[in-house]
DNA sequence: ACGAATTTGTACGTATGTATG
DNA sequence: CCATACATACGTACAAATTCG
């Protein structure tokens, strides 16, 4: 068996024992001291670790523990399960940014505004385990919003947008499909491209009214969720 | 951009135009001077193709080109659109094999009925543009159906169910998830594993009451479809 | 059957770029 | 601005698998 892959081991055996999800390794200089190899070799051991969603790389930072090995068996039953009808607006999201921009062609044509015209942009993003495995793109056809919205932080958005602005926004229709993610969202999630992304896309109305206030974009790892629907 | 991704770019493009599935690329070594960087660089490029399924790695041997990327771009218009609601009873699909067999701990949990009593099983496959899409097992719970759901050839199993027995059934619950195909399904579906599987599992319950008649399973490649949920 | 040439796989070393704190 | 840590890229060497004379 190669170095990298007997390092690769150890190190998820560490996982187990030593390190919690949220910590950070050693940096890899420090690793290759350790074990004695030049640092290519562990960081090849490391890659390994992350293609398995173990680990998750920060440059200038670390490498950050996602979950222990121990979760890791459990997959194939112990998927998290969400519901298809909640997606929208979770509960528990964070902003990852927030932005103004110009509407494209096709956002134009979800949002069912023109093309050109200013838009707002929230990309937020939901942790499992303290690790986002979920990124979501919303887009607000609305742009006299924006003083309000660039001030939401967390927790839900829909609940956040009723209260503030008191409209209550109403799902007009969901598509789903899963897709191989690029290299963005790879990223983002952590994850080569081997793991597909479920991905759920709404449209949401003012409710009662058929205008077009929201379109969202949420992209999941799919090895980690299930959706449920109960009828 | 880094270069190896500039010359994972420009490979990706050569894989439409220089060469077909089942073609070897030069060596790396060859990539490597004509691209007038170290071969390191070139295999870093070649890891991102493997990695989008597009590149086989043979050792002692070269790299082969798997597919075309050309399928890729079809994508994005010319899906095919499935109702997530109607998916239980697929209007137009063909029996793949009919069976009996004994239930397994699972499929006994799934049809909430014990385990090694004797079950039906029916492998159905819908096709699109003359190629299977779609493939479902069935699993019913009530194996006195048997000789009259061994007739069944074509059309939609729940509205033969109906005809033929008098019992209407209705869905009780729905799971959705994303998963890489196994070998089996590879051949079924004709796909290769770099090609997601869109897994629709649902519970169906004999009208108005909660016994459990049916559990299946489909499974979609997920380049062809997107569900969609108008509510 | 064997060895030489070719090709990919692993490992070491070094240097520089980029993000973080 | 600086130190630290990960990211990219160059160079070299040898191992392991395949092919072919």
């Amino acid at each position: 068996m190669p170095v990298y892959q007997k390092i690769a081991k150890e190190l998820e055996d560490d996982l187990r024992h030593k390190y919690q999800a949220g910590d950070y390794l050693p940096s890899e200089s420090q690793l290759a001291k350790y074990f004695q190899v030049n640092r290519h070799t562990v960081r090849r051991a490391i890659d390994e670790l992350v293609t398995a969603g173990l680990i998750l790389r920060h440059q200038g930072k670390g490498n950050m523990v996602l979950r222990q090995p121990a979760d890791y068996y459990l997959h194939a039953g112990a998927h998290f399960t969400g519901n298809l009808l909640e997606q929208g607006s979770l509960p528990r999201c964070e902003v990852l940014q927030s932005r103004t921009l110009v509407a494209s062609e096709r956002l134009a044509r979800k949002l069912d505004c023109e093309p050109e015209s200013k838009i707002i942009h929230l990309r937020t993003y939901r942790k499992m385990d303290g690790v986002p495995r979920t990124v979501i793109d919303h887009y607000l056809s609305d742009y006299s919003w924006w003083p309000v919205i660039k001030h939401f932080q967390s927790g839900s958005l829909h609940n956040f947008i009723k209260k503030e602005l008191g409209v209550e926004l109403e799902r007009k229709s969901t598509r789903l499909r899963a897709q191989i993610p690029n290299t963005e969202y790879c990223r983002l999630l952590q994850i080569n491209s081997s793991i597909p992304l479920l991905i759920i896309r709404t449209t949401n109305v003012i409710k009662g009214t058929e205008k077009v206030a929201e379109y969202s974009s949420s992209n999941t790892r799919s090895d980690v969720i299930e959706l449920v629907m109960e009828h």
